[in-house]
Order: structure tokens, then C-alpha cells, then sequence
DNA sequence: TGCATAATGTTGTCTAGGCTACTAAAATTG
DNA sequence: CAATTTTAGTAGCCTAGACAACATTATGCA
């Protein structure tokens, strides 16, 4: 019984999870960013210009979500938005000048902490886990979205 | 370079604990309580009487937040703080009566849930993915502990 | 014994995430 | 073309988590 719950699966990958964003934010800590500001960033790198529902679904976000860490990364100078010119809904976001440097920097110290908590599995073991990792999110994605359906469509019906 | 932050660990477990949160939390709502909030009740179970400090250490969160959820879990009358009688410090955490046969819809909810997103993998798989998310958290946990001992000295030499 | 130190739990402030409801604007359809 | 539906982004409200500062209470040591 206290075997079967202390193996319960969706908390230790959530502690794992957890534990990783707060050694990944202590490091992040002098550059002023948290890791899920560097990611969306590091995703603007990518793509210059995207809309913020693109950008939300690339995260796999909400929008509402974005909304914010765009509102925090706005007011520190990090990103700039600007209205589309052919629709006037969308918003364009884009890095502002002189983040290369800093992205360069965050991307070593994000690596870092990887690789710190990835010390104890072989290079076998670590190719293992991201194949079973990559497999679970894209079966929980696709569920996820299914549910979604499932409670439009009974809205609909109401 | 897509390639390669397409495939960073951090947010790739990051996203698959999300998804598992998300996909729990819709299927536990009926019952009135998060997936958090039933981890702490399934602890509860097995150790009543706890004290909060010790909990949380169970748990291993901070004790601030493991505060603000008995709050939320007393409001709901699932659970009773009652002080020691020799520390008058501790509060002492006890399940309400008349939890138990929720909880056992809980544990199937759960159990269920968890099945769904390790459908894609083997059985062997799936042990060998729990003994190295095992190892992972071990060694974060580990680390985690030496920072905040860092930080402790360093404040204390000032 | 009395003072310094440590431990317990709370509160405040912050980020991140979800969901719902809303407005403005575009697209679709009758 | 007008009316409806869809889409983009925002705002409100909730949970969960971290960290820091604090009051209260125990404990340890001089």
C-alpha cells in the first residue's frame, strides 16, 4: 500500500519537473529571467514576428497565459509587440536589439542544469528517456485536445 | 540548432507533468479537489497527525505552500488542524471523517489516469522510466538542498 | 537563570498556469 | 450586403509553487 503510493507516477514526474524549473530558475536568477521567459525568448529567436495565439500554440500555452509573461518581458524590455498591418486583431511580437548576448548565456546555463540532472543516466538511458518522454506528450496532447472537443461540442448541444 | 531546442529536456518533462497535472485535475474536479490537494489527502491517510513541517518535508514543498492548501482543504472540511499539546507550536493535521470511500474513488481516478498516459510504453519501459526518474529526482532533491545550504552560509559570514 | 538561537506556522509578494467571459475585428454565410 | 460565427488578445478569478520576513514558542548554552 505505501509501496504502491510512493510510486504513484504523476507526482514524481512532477516533482522531477518542479525540482528542474527551480534549479533552472536559480540559475536564471542573475540574468533576470525565469526559465519560462527564456523559453518563450528563446522561441522569439526562432520565429521574429509570430502572433501571440502562433506563439501560445508552438508553447502549447494558453493564450491568456502568454499574454502575461509577454506583458512581464515587455515592461523589462526584453520583447517588443506591434499591430499586424492587414489584420488589425494580431499582434507581432519580436525580441528587441541587443538579447543575442544574454540568449547565448542563458542557453549554456540551461544546458548546464540539464546536464546536471541528467548525470546519473548513460548516454543509452538519456536517448531511452527522451523517446518515452517525446511519445507520453504527444499521447497527452492529443487527449488533452480531445477533452476540449468533448466539452465544446457539449456545450454546443446545450 | 531547431532541431536541438526542439529536444530540450527541461521543458519536454516540464510539458509531459503539465499535460499529466491538467488531465488529472479535470478528472478529479467532480470530486472537488486538484491533484495537489488529493496528494495531500492520500499522505494524510497513512500518516494522520502529522505535523505541517513534517508533511511538507513529506512532500517535500515549503511549508508556506503546504499552509496555504490545508487552508483551502479546512474551508472544504476535508481535513482539522489541532495544536499539540506539549509543543504549542505544531499544529497536528487529521483527516475528517467520512473521507475514506472518496478517497478510493481518488486513488482509481488517479490510478486510471496514469494508466492512459503510459499506454504507449511497454511494461519494461515503464520500469525502467520510473528508475530513472527515480535517480533524477534523488540527485535534484540533493542539490537542491546544497543550494539552499549555500545560500545559508554565505548569509550567515555577512 | 537568562539570553541567543532554532524551529513552527503564517503572511506578503512574486511567477506561472488554467478556465471563463469579454471586446474588437475578420470571415463566412444567407 | 447584413447577420452570424469565428478568431485574437485581454481581464478576472482560481490554484500552486517559491522565497522572504515575521511572531511565537522551544531549546541550548554561558
Amino acid at each position: 500500500m505505501e509501496e504502491d503510493y510512493e510510486k504513484n507516477f504523476g507526482f514524481l514526474i512532477h516533482d522531477v519537473a518542479r525540482l528542474m524549473r527551480t534549479a533552472y530558475d536559480r540559475r536564471m536568477k542573475p540574468l533576470g529571467l525565469t526559465r519560462s521567459q527564456w523559453w518563450v525568448i528563446n522561441h522569439l529567436f526562432f520565429h521574429p514576428g509570430i502572433s501571440q495565439t502562433n506563439l501560445a500554440k508552438l508553447l502549447d500555452i494558453e493564450r491568456a497565459t502568454l499574454g502575461r509573461l509577454l506583458d512581464r518581458l515587455e515592461s523589462k524590455n526584453w520583447i517588443c509587440r506591434r499591430p499586424d498591418q492587414e489584420d488589425r486583431r494580431v499582434n507581432r511580437v519580436y525580441l528587441l536589439d541587443g538579447t543575442a548576448p544574454t540568449l547565448q548565456t542563458m542557453r549554456y546555463e540551461a544546458k548546464r542544469t540539464v546536464d546536471d540532472s541528467l548525470s546519473c543516466l548513460s548516454a543509452k538511458e538519456k536517448s531511452q528517456l527522451f523517446d518515452m518522454l517525446h511519445r507520453m506528450r504527444a499521447e497527452l496532447s492529443l487527449a488533452n485536445e480531445n477533452d476540449n472537443n468533448d466539452t465544446k461540442e457539449k456545450e454546443a448541444q446545450e
